[in-house]
DNA sequence: CCGCATCCCTGAGGATACTG
DNA sequence: CAGTATCCTCAGGGATGCGG
């Protein structure tokens, strides 16, 4: 048993707080969870209408992802018997809580393109 | 020549909404970057600091993960010519700008955390 | 239109060992 | 202490095709 210096600088509310964003990565990460969500941000949608939006995903990722959301609670599947079959998908209420965080998501990549584009420019 | 029915839906500053959060994804995707993000959060740490709080990564992976940030103009890296040698990483003024981001993501994991556990008890 | 099944393959990422 | 190098794996994810 060494004498660690372990835990010294390592407060409970830290390791909260990094829990924190480990249990949102955990449900939000991967390639184009944010993506979807960020979608649907905009109102419900039909499964073509994300294969379109959320570019360069393929069938299979887009389903397996949107299954995941559904379990996990952030939206809702609903068939509607049309001739076609027609599937649309929705961010649940609770997913709403997500949007605050989408659209700071958002705002820094457009506001970060700008300031490499103008880096770019400037040199 | 087919007559689409695209972009009846697809207004431009939607595509930009998108393409925001893919960029922000481009550079904090991947499985620790928002993890190492939320320690310098905290202030700045060492290597060896940042191994032990980010629970999991290995040395390879954090190395690798800290070049990409530094290269993003989001981290800084200080070398301490000490006994044995000190790096220092520590967040730039503005990566300061994603501490928001950050945050929002680390409470609502906790919040979805509480939610979970009171679900499972519930039942 | 929706989306599963299948095949396939790249590369993210882990384990281990080694250097300055 | 702070990495780099090497090897290896396994799952993320692309492409295609089929069925309801």
């Amino acid at each position: 048993m060494k004498n660690r210096t372990i835990d010294e600088k390592v407060p409970v509310d830290c390791k909260v707080h990094l829990r924190g964003i480990n249990d949102t990565i955990d449900i939000l990460g991967g390639k184009w969870k944010f993506m979807i969500i960020g979608c649907l941000t905009l109102g419900k949608k039909r499964y073509m209408d994300l294969q379109r939006m959320v570019e360069g995903i393929g069938s299979k990722m887009l389903s397996k992802e949107l299954q995941e959301l559904e379990l996990n609670g952030l939206i809702t599947r609903t068939v509607m018997v049309t001739k076609p079959i027609t599937v649309e998908y929705e961010l649940t209420p609770y997913a709403q809580t997500l949007k605050p965080i989408v659209d700071q998501i958002s705002a820094w990549g457009i506001q970060h393109r700008e300031k490499v584009i103008k880096e770019m420019t400037k040199k």
